[in-house]
DNA sequence: GTCCAGGGAATCA
DNA sequence: TGATTCCATGGA
């Protein structure tokens, strides 16, 4: 199936900034991923968005277009948000010329919950591999143009996978926390519901009762699934070091506090520290 | 061999 | 609340 618009981005600032660990790139450019049940080709062409794939179950034309602009979120203007957060300071202007075709994706929230958990004091080429090993072994495969794909497993997928078998995929401390968020999860089929109607603060509180999961992962989540609530603030390694290379100047780097990090983040970048926070990584990250 | 990575839990003051 | 330490793993 076959979706074109007429609109294009840096396929880069998108699916290598860090928000996904499941899209990679192909030797013309284009980016090759999964997501729900879909394997996707993705290619810039003409400064037209070219998106090409299959469905493991059938669909029909439209319903694969309406996957296709809810995950990337085409329905939300970034053209003012871009403007809005370019008016805070010089540091932002530069940070959104840099990743100016970022889209935060709209992604599976338990795919996000595990991913994220998995991400924790790891680095994201291991983080991919890990994934991509459950995927193979616990996913769906899908066969596209001569290639095996697998989709990421679901709840009932994975519910009867014990602690050794994760840490086998390479996962070390995490296997127990993956394994934990897994029973939550299928003790909690309506988080997504239950998450949707609450304020941040409270989403935030809610996620960080399944084990493995802290403010800077629950965050992530937040910002990276189909919850999508712009104001929260991820702090990781890299985030910590552009804050306090820009606003904070503390000599030792690990000596500022995340309570420090916030407040300035509420003063400077409000309801949209989330994307804001996004620019500055991945700008930072890739310096 | 040492350091680091999109951190969190457990422990102790 | 705040500060330390430990937790697996693989690449630099």
């Amino acid at each position: 199936m076959k979706y074109i618009i007429n609109k294009c981005f840096e396929l880069r600032d998108v699916f290598d900034n860090g928000q996904c660990f499941r899209w990679d790139e192909n030797p013309d450019k284009s980016y090759t991923g999964v997501f729900h049940n879909i394997v996707l080709n993705v290619q810039n062409v003409d400064c037209k968005t070219i998106f090409e794939g299959i469905s493991l179950k059938p669909i029909t034309q439209n319903e694969f277009e309406k996957e296709i602009i809810e995950y990337f979120d085409l329905n939300r203007d970034y053209n003012s948000l871009k403007k809005e957060i370019s008016k805070i300071d010089s540091n932002l202007s530069e940070a959104v010329k840099y990743g100016s075709g970022l889209r935060l994706l709209n992604q599976d929230l338990f795919e996000t919950i595990i991913s994220f958990i998995i991400s924790a004091n790891n680095n994201i080429p291991r983080i991919k591999g890990i994934i991509s090993r459950m995927c193979n072994k616990y996913g769906q495969k899908i066969v596209w143009q001569g290639n095996e794909y697998y989709t990421f497993p679901s709840i009932d997928d994975l519910v009867g996978v014990n602690v050794e078998d994760f840490r086998s995929l390479g996962m070390g401390f995490r296997d127990k926390y993956v394994y934990n968020a897994v029973q939550f999860l299928k003790a909690n089929p309506n988080l997504q519901e239950v998450l949707n109607g609450m304020e941040t603060i409270e989403a935030e509180k809610t996620l960080e009762q399944i084990s493995g999961v802290g403010p800077k992962v629950a965050d992530c989540i937040l910002l990276f699934s189909d919850v999508k609530k712009l104001d929260v603030f991820p702090i990781d390694v890299w985030v910590r070091r552009v804050m306090n290379e820009l606003y904070i100047h503390n000599p030792d780097e690990k000596k500022v506090t995340n309570k420090e990090i916030m407040k300035v983040a509420d003063e400077k970048f409000g309801n949209l520290k989330g994307l804001a926070q996004q620019y500055l990584f991945y700008w930072r990250r890739e310096k």
